[in-house]
DNA sequence: GAGTAGGGATTGTTGAACAATCCTGCAAGA
DNA sequence: TCTTGCAGGATTGTTCAACAATCCCTACTC
């Protein structure tokens, strides 16, 4: 394996971070079963897709900017793939939004303008405020436990924000929404998602405050946690509403600002 | 190229064939701007995407049944590409959802179940509805042309319902929803919705009766048609909720009688 | 300065080769 | 009879090298 990676591929990963901290007893079996869970998807998973989980950290952390193209032959030595491998993983990212081909011409990073802003953010209300509304009508009531990797996305939000982290503080925001929309059960709709999430974050990059783009919401988040904890899931679709509401209108005036 | 096509990828195509039944003067003219686009734009597809556009169809239309395995190297020679062109087709139709992948085994044409249907419908409603509602908050009233081609689709489905042609009816009905979404101007909402019907299309080939699946609804289009016209959104959506939850309903009944 | 012809770089596609994995059938043992 | 283990044959996963097609840039012509 080629050694010498370029500086926007040395990225971190933080999720196995918060899963090897719980060590009481019960949390340990978890967590084996979690390791190899991870170990057999890893050895289940062909090449194609382990490079794509690479590229696709290098361009939701920012590395790769929008506009940017990706050449083959470089990241063929840098990956360690073959040419057909890495386009079998460049597929794997263009259907999920974090790539674009041109015939003839590569794949780029897309570079995404306000009416996509508008496009992206019209999906997401309408999704995200279904899901909640829906969850009054549940045959069964949602189990408190349900809610609480939520609650662990916004403690990591809060978190990150006293340290000024505020990409992980973007990061953690976006893992609430995909995490509200988990509680829909439904396997498309979280696809849905997950395209959606990494589009905007993709938007996010060309933002040169990202303070004032993520700090409102993580007390919002926590608001509408609280009110999904009490069951009022019509004021929590309301409140959902208007939070992504001013959420585009934020991010409509950054591009203006631009 | 190999002529001994297998069974299956004998299909025809019946969008052509209503396209070049226009002969008027202007319908000419836009009929030859038409396939100088789609010329063109087949010129401007790769060979994997113009193997996908065969497979696609072969699977819509039923040729392929849900749980057929493809083998890679009998479509390699009925395709005339190679196996890595092919599988870059395979990935293409993966994302569509019209096939899956099982790592080491090959590609199956997916099996779809209950819990399936009641998934895709939740999907269809919530976006569909929103469509609908959306239309009154338009800045611009909606101009009457662009509710042709929904008059189109529903006239195409009463003339086939005339003759018996059950499976035109439905590929008639799926247009019109298609149709009915791109009011919206949403690019990613026409692809979502792309999905969403091919896989639902995969859904209709477990059921014996498509008369009874299809019939009802040529009808309920013209009149949802018919409000759309008078501007009666919000009837318009109420009824669509009532028709998609209907329609569902009689899915899963087919599912239980089979 | 505008249009155009080349040439170099990049992508599109192919075929062959080998490795890894799965499936089938058979035989040995309980 | 049923299970278990083991070939080996078939299929998929991955790589490589080569060539064709296309694009982009530059230099040239007028």
């Amino acid at each position: 394996m080629s050694q010498n990676f370029p500086w926007w591929l040395d990225v971190s990963d933080d999720a196995e971070m918060v899963i090897s901290q719980r060590s009481d007893d019960e949390g340990r079996q978890a967590w084996l079963r979690g390791v190899a869970a991870d170990v057999a998807r890893q050895d289940r998973s062909s090449s194609a897709e382990r490079a794509a989980d690479i590229l696709r950290r290098s361009i939701t952390e920012g590395a790769l900017r929008p506009g940017a193209q990706l050449s083959e032959v470089e990241l063929t030595e840098v990956l360690d793939v073959s040419r057909n491998t890495l386009r079998e993983a460049f597929r794997l990212l263009t259907h999920e939004g974090l790539l674009v081909y041109k015939l003839h011409r590569g794949v780029f990073v897309p570079e995404l303008d306000e009416q996509d802003v508008v496009d992206l953010y019209r999906l997401r209300r309408v999704l995200e405020v279904d899901v909640v509304r829906e969850l009054a009508d549940r045959p069964t009531e949602l189990p408190e436990e349900r809610l609480e990797p939520l609650e662990a996305d916004v403690e990591l939000a809060e978190a990150a924000a006293l340290d000024g982290r505020w990409a992980a503080v973007g990061t953690a925001n976006m893992r609430f929404h995909r995490h509200l929309i988990g509680l829909a059960d439904s396997h498309r709709l979280d696809e849905i998602t997950g395209r959606l999430l990494a589009e905007l974050r993709l938007l996010f990059h060309v933002i040169a405050t990202p303070q004032e783009l993520h700090e409102p919401y993580i007390a919002r988040n926590r608001g509408i946690l609280e009110l999904l904890r009490e069951r009022k899931y019509e004021q929590a679709a309301d409140d959902l509403q208007v939070y992504l509401l001013d959420s585009e209108q934020g991010l409509l005036k950054a591009f203006e600002a631009r």
